[in-house]
RNA sequence: GGUCGGAUGGCCGAGUGGCUAGGCAGAGGUCUGCAAAACCUUUUACAGCGGUUCGAAUCCGCUUCCGACCUCCA
């Protein structure tokens, strides 16, 4: 815990120097998906980012309790006003469900790709549904404080009187006047007070499913409340670390700040981190454009946008690639480079962890290595460098391998720390060999085989042998020292 | 239209006043029966035009192009 890490925060635009309200302990909420279907890559590229924080926090000594809720009602589909529909309920009307049948079915998936990808599961994963009380407290008391007012039902937070003490635009940047002009004109929202009022509580319609008792009649919660609430529970009103998507800053978050400081008086967080957008073709990959595309199509290949299918452990290592903050560019080309590049990282990990020869004197010291990769990390979690310097690390095993290098048992044993930290631990990178004991015994056998035919100069054999493996996807590397193999 | 952000070599992608990012691809070499892998060497760059500076990809201004948000979105 001795880092100097510095994250940067959109409320100040600025890289400002890590501090915990209370250290070693730090609290981060990360909003999570609405689970009205399945996930996308873009959703996927945030949770890794927040993951590998998540990871680099605890690798630096912090305890952290890393809540991310699941939005399993409240989310409006179209505009803002009571036009709107759950679109948890507008989704199970369609497919004849129950509406706790289509959370149920996607927030499985949801942790499914969560898994495959290596995502650490939070601390705490809340559901909107299972906190109807919390957020009628909320509704209660902004109201009591006056920055909401109710017609009909529906209770809305009154954004130009908040404005007058409070900085509504404090997280994007935006002022208020800027904000009047430029909304769209939409329908639907005469019973509003003002064009940048929003619900926290939506007066629910007889044919609407899922709808609870409130002081304000039968209805459901508004779509920013949820965080606010359940943010407040669970890591108190006032904590370390808020995270989204950087779609989120100017609605979600803007409001959910508008909140919170209406009802307990501070910002919930000191340091808002926000993602960047993964795009395909420049474009922001989304589910309204049509652009996007699931994480099993990526795995299995079975897509038109795609030549082919990547692993999971290969898209996480394509992601980390990039700054968390950088949009990052979908194509085959870059994941077919990190394919291969992930597959270089993990040769050289595997040959380390098989065990190198140590000698008496070293040609390379680890430390100043070391030094870089934390720096690298502390330096807004950047990934990208830090990847670099494993790299750097991995042409060092792979000479020490090669027996053109020399490294004494002291640094071997820290190269070997470095690696289990960064490559594990913090990046969440993990081999994908085939999990069958057996296949290396026959693979050895047969490796044995083509040695035996080689000695004989049977060239016309041990080629056959090593293309026949090559073809079912095993490569074959011959030394001075005999012949190994891998997973192609 | 308003607000904000971006433009880096064949591709992806770091960097932010002077020192090689890195990966993939390309070229040459070492090794090998031949390969592959590995190692060594190496080509291609900072959108354009001005300005500040001893020095700018990096700071400032303008231009062009692209994106995000303003409406549900990670």
């Amino acid at each position: 815990m001795q880092q100097n890490l510095f994250v940067y925060n959109t409320l100040t635009r600025k890289k400002e120097l890590f501090k915990p309200i209370n250290a070693p302990h730090v609290g981060m909420y990360v909003c999570g998906p609405t689970v009205y279907s399945d996930v996308h890559l873009g959703n996927c590229r945030t949770y890794i980012s927040f993951d590998l924080m998540f990871r680099y926090l605890t690798a630096i000594g912090y305890k952290v309790r890393y809540v991310r809720n699941v939005t399993d009602a409240g989310h409006l589909e179209g505009d803002a006003g009571d036009e709107g529909e759950d679109k948890i309920a507008k989704k199970a009307k369609l497919a004849q469900l129950e509406p706790m049948e289509i959370v149920q079915k996607y927030t499985v998936g949801f942790r499914d790709v969560m898994k495959v990808l290596n995502n650490l599961p939070p601390s705490i994963e809340p559901t909107a549904t299972g906190h109807i009380i919390e957020q009628i407290e909320m509704v209660k008391v902004i109201l009591e404080k006056g920055y909401a007012y109710e017609v009909d039902g529906t209770v809305y937070f009154d954004v130009e009187k908040y404005n007058k003490t409070k900085d509504y635009g404090i997280l994007s940047g935006r002022n208020l006047d800027d904000l009047l002009n430029n909304t769209r004109t939409l329908g639907g929202q005469e019973e509003k007070h003002g064009k940048l009022d929003f619900a926290l509580w939506i007066k629910a319609k007889p044919e609407h499913l899922m709808k609870w008792p409130s002081p304000w009649g039968v209805g459901f919660p508004g779509w920013h409340l949820e965080c606010s609430a359940m943010s407040q529970k669970y890591l108190g009103s006032h904590f370390d670390i808020h995270g989204g998507g950087l779609d989120l800053v100017p609605t979600h978050h803007t409001n959910e700040i508008a909140q919170n400081v209406a009802c307990c008086g501070t910002n919930p967080a000191n340091y808002w981190v926000h993602t960047n957008m993964l795009t395909v073709n420049g474009q922001k990959m989304s589910k309204s454009l049509g652009n996007s595309f699931l994480p099993h199509e990526l795995f299995s290949g079975e897509n038109s946008i795609l030549n082919k299918g990547y692993t999971p452990m290969t898209v996480r290592f394509f992601m980390l690639q990039a700054h968390y903050r950088s949009t990052l560019d979908f194509g085959n080309e870059a994941m077919e480079a990190s394919e291969k590049g992930f597959k270089r990282l993990m040769n050289a990990f595997a040959l380390l962890t098989d065990g190198l020869k140590a000698s008496a004197t070293t040609e390379v010291e680890i430390a100043p290595l070391m030094e870089r990769c934390y720096a690298a990390m502390n330096d807004d979690f950047n990934s990208p460098v830090l990847i670099a310097e494993l790299f750097e690390a991995s042409r060092i095993i792979n000479s020490v391998y090669d027996g053109k290098l020399k490294i004494d048992a002291a640094n071997l044993e820290q190269l070997t720390v470095l690696m289990n930290t960064f490559v594990v631990d913090v990046l969440g990178l993990q081999n994908e060999q085939a999990a069958n004991d057996d296949l290396p015994k026959v693979l050895n056998f047969i490796v044995d085989l083509r040695s035996g035919a080689k000695a004989n100069k049977d060239y016309a054999t041990s080629d056959k042998i090593r293309d026949g493996l090559s073809q079912i996807g095993f490569q074959l590397k011959d030394s001075k020292e005999g012949t190994t193999w891998s997973k192609a």
